[in-house]
DNA sequence: AGGCGCTTGTGAAGGCGTGCACAAATCGCG
DNA sequence: CGCGATTTGTGCACGCCTTCACAAGCGCCT
């Protein structure tokens, strides 16, 4: 696979900074942090202890601390975190102060949904570009974006310089989408339609699938039911690592 | 469905099966090898072999094989699992079989969306009810289905029996429904606004936050970046454990 | 200045998940 | 009827992640 090492933290071409290299979880958790730590910002809260973060996070105070630990030592013993500091360090780590420009493809029930959505902007995206490859879509006004045809992707990714791309189309033709993100330059992926994607090693992609949801949630219904139907009536609580009977 | 009988788990009432407790991280998995089984059935596959479905689902084969060995010895040596049985076999132990009533909170850009999408239905899911405050909502027709009042959830859930319930509401008001939601006997939730929600431990809650998933693939372009500025030019593959350059 | 309480950062242990490698089982064919 | 080809099921080792527990560090109060 790929080895890299990377010194860690210390001296560093000024130029790039060092890059530490965080485990997975650590980064599926910076996001939730930043948001905890965004709201904190505006209650005007100047410091927060681990134990707060954790708290409005859902997660360990313990897992919290270790996770931060990783990027460096930002807080302070017997103090806790600086709250700004805190949240310049993981838009940075994130790389959330490039303000990166989305396209969208696929502008159908989901995709005008997404169109439309405000927490894309607010949260350090700019959707750029709005592709469909019906023509009845095409020059269609979303949000005062116009969709283009889906044969446009290649210029205008170049023109704006498109590093992540949506795919809210059909399943059927998911992978061709892909392949185009991809042949116009793409290096990460969000795909909606159900289904596995086939792309280059360097390209990212993450999946959200609706009904992988429902179907693990429903896994669970299944559990608890055939539980209480058994001597303990007693449901336990699910193995589930998500948050969940956060004690407010 | 009939009867099945799982090796594991001896000795139980014959009212309710037998229940394996399976890994978290297999029960995330078997949605997508359901996906791939039901698409290969329409080809006509009678069997399949672990290599061939983990092909489809995007998994390591072994990884795939040790999955459905948690739900018993459902495969033939020398010839490979037989799909319809599998088929069976997961949808039963996903309890899909009960064709399960969900109900969707919030009826905005992208409730409206959810509502619309027919995905639900074809995987084991019936949408028998959608809610919404506004009274401007209230009414409106989506998909054939009338929009309800939210203080109509109490009343409707016990009617309709829904144990599943989607929140599309924005982020302020999410934990109230969720307090609702509750109060009406639901006990599984898929949150669709950002933030921690707070239920009794016996209700299971995924959430689903686009920004996150935007923030994951951001670190990631962050991390490219800094490294084909290194020495270096290669991109190493991410450690992501998704489906990743499945080769076709 | 010194002590005290609080909080971070981390070493260590345990658990979970993954992937390899191979024995066991089954089928088809000569 | 036996043999080889094929594929499952799994024991095992390894690495990642989580959690505990506590020493080290910091600020405040006296
Ligand atoms: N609607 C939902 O709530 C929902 C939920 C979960 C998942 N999904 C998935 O999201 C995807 C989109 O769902 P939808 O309900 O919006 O479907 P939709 O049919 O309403 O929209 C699909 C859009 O994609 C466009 N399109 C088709 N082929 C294209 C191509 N090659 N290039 C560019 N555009 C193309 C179509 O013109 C259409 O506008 C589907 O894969 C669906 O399974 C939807
Ligand atoms: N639109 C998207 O693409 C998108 C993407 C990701 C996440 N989200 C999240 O999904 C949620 C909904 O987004 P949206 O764009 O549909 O917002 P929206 O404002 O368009 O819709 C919200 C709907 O919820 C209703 N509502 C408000 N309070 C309610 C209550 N107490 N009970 C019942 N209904 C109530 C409102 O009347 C409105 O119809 C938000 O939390 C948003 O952050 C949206």
């Amino acid at each position: 696979m790929s080895q890299q090492r990377h010194g860690s933290t210390p001296g560093e071409a000024d130029g790039v900074p060092a890059f530490p290299d965080l485990p997975e979880a650590t980064i599926a958790r910076l996001p939730e942090y930043l948001r905890a730590l965004h709201h904190l910002a505006e209650t005007g809260a100047e410091t927060v202890s681990s134990e707060g973060l954790a708290a409005a996070a859902g997660v360990n105070s313990a897992k919290l601390r270790k996770d931060l630990s990783h990027l460096g030592s930002y807080g302070t013993r017997g103090v806790g975190y600086d709250v700004a500091l805190l949240v310049d360090q993981i838009e940075y780590i994130l790389g959330l102060d490039k303000n990166r420009a989305v396209c969208l493809v696929g502008v159908g029930n989901l995709g005008h949904a997404l169109a439309g959505y405000a927490g894309f902007a607010s949260r350090g995206f700019r959707v750029v570009a709005l592709f469909d490859a019906d023509p009845k879509k095409v020059g269609e006004d979303i949000n005062g974006l116009a969709v283009q045809h889906i044969d446009d992707l290649q210029r205008v990714a170049a023109e704006e310089s498109i590093a992540i791309g949506v795919i809210a189309t059909p399943p059927g033709t998911a992978q061709s989408v892909a392949d185009a993100l991809v042949a116009a330059g793409v290096t990460s992926i969000l795909n909606f339609a159900p289904g596995v994607l086939s792309v280059p090693s360097n390209v990212d992609v993450r999946k959200v699938d609706l009904a992988i949801e429902l179907q693990i949630l429903s896994f669970h219904e299944h559990r608890k039911a055939s539980l209480t139907a058994l001597p303990g009536g007693r449901v336990p609580a699910t193995g589930n690592s998500d948050q969940e009977a956060v004690g407010s």
